[in-house]
DNA sequence: GGCGTTGTTGTGCAAGTGTATAAATAGCCT
DNA sequence: AGGCTATTTATACACTTGCACAACAACGCC
């Protein structure tokens, strides 16, 4: 009696990719505070021993969730961009409504990305990751923007590009936060058609007939 | 020797905000993980025991806590909402402006957010309580708007000006996000005028010459 | 098939957690 | 000054946590 748990040995990459998913599930469901090594591992099917096994220590697991996390949103936000054969105006659009339609907008994602964010202001490698995706991310908005005004004919300068980056970025990211976190008070597209609506006056841009 | 530490007995009102003061420092600089009774009582000048005998337990310190940020978020924003000789464009503008500078404008401030905030997605007290907050803020800036709009001699329908709220309040969140994230980032006033001048896009507003 | 490698389990441990409760004392009332 | 009472301290306790390590067994290789 008392037998040993049977198991099987996965490969490496998939095991680790599997209890990063199990801390991130962890923490969007119990918080930092509740996922603990015992819980991530009862939810990857494993036992917390395992854990070590792949990762040093609990932080650094916590700190490769998160790289996954923004890893997987930026991901799909960019992939709007690069839409070939499209006009500036329109891949802005595009751009727009991805990052306000599922899976973007999705309570699960924001509660993580709030949850690890909150700790920007203590731990200094997690400000950095932020800052450089934030950057990253305001650039493609900065040089879609020039684009779209490159189109109707107008030379915006340094600053004024910075400040439409900075004002749609916000637009953006408002909204989004508005979506996670009453979703079901809009309507779908809806929240799309405000942001774009919104971008659209902030650049000035004439209403298409 | 081991003498008995010495103590104040202070009044139930003060003692109570002081614990919540502590719990709020505590949150801000270890997550609501390493906020412990200890620590919190530490930073409060106490020790641990005495916070049961102001809070029933953990939990309900951290709501309190929760619920008194709140409080003091939203009292110092729509202050600016009740100058009486203003014209509407004004008050709006000084709106947008009281929520984009200091103290509104704080790190600190932004990391209890998102930590209490993530766990709205498990904890349905906080998701409701986070609902009230935004649709009264919401409610607020789409009087400002009616009466923007009603000093411009138009007349948007109900529909309309719920879009223009769902989209300053957008505009407002998302910069208050950067400012607090990335603040050095911008000059002083920057994130204000780009605010403004945003919103005013938004509502279609003639530039002041 | 047997054997070694190593992914995996199970157990142990010291430190820390929230809560309960007894002991002490500060401050008020007379 | 002296006692009463409620605030505050201090200690205890059961439990959880992250981490360490030895035993084990699944899988590849010969």
């Amino acid at each position: 009696m008392n037998a040993r748990r049977k198991f099987r040995r996965e490969g490496e990459e998939r095991r680790r990719q599997d209890l990063i998913d199990a801390t991130l599930d962890s923490v969007a469901e119990h918080g930092l505070e509740g996922a603990t090594l015992r819980t991530i591992a009862l939810r990857a099917g494993v036992t917390a021993g395992l854990i070590r096994h792949y990762f040093p220590g609990k932080e650094d697991l916590l700190q490769e969730a998160y790289a996954a996390l923004m890893g997987r949103m930026t991901e799909q936000a960019k992939a709007a961009l690069a839409m070939e054969d499209a006009s500036p105006r329109q891949r802005l659009a595009a751009f727009v409504t991805a990052n306000l339609d599922a899976p973007i907008i999705d309570q699960r994602v924001f509660s993580l990305w709030a949850t690890f964010i909150g700790r920007a202001g203590a731990d200094p490698a997690l400000a950095r990751a932020h800052r450089e995706g934030y950057l990253g991310f305001r650039n493609e908005v900065e040089t879609v923007v020039a684009e779209v005004l490159a189109a109707e004919r107008r030379k915006p300068d340094a600053a004024e590009l910075r400040h439409h980056a900075i004002a749609i970025n916000a637009i953006i990211d408002g909204l989004w936060i508005e979506g996670c976190l009453a979703g079901e008070m809009f309507s779908p597209g809806e929240l799309a058609a405000i942001g774009i609506k919104a971008v659209e006056a902030e650049l000035g841009l004439a209403p298409l007939s």
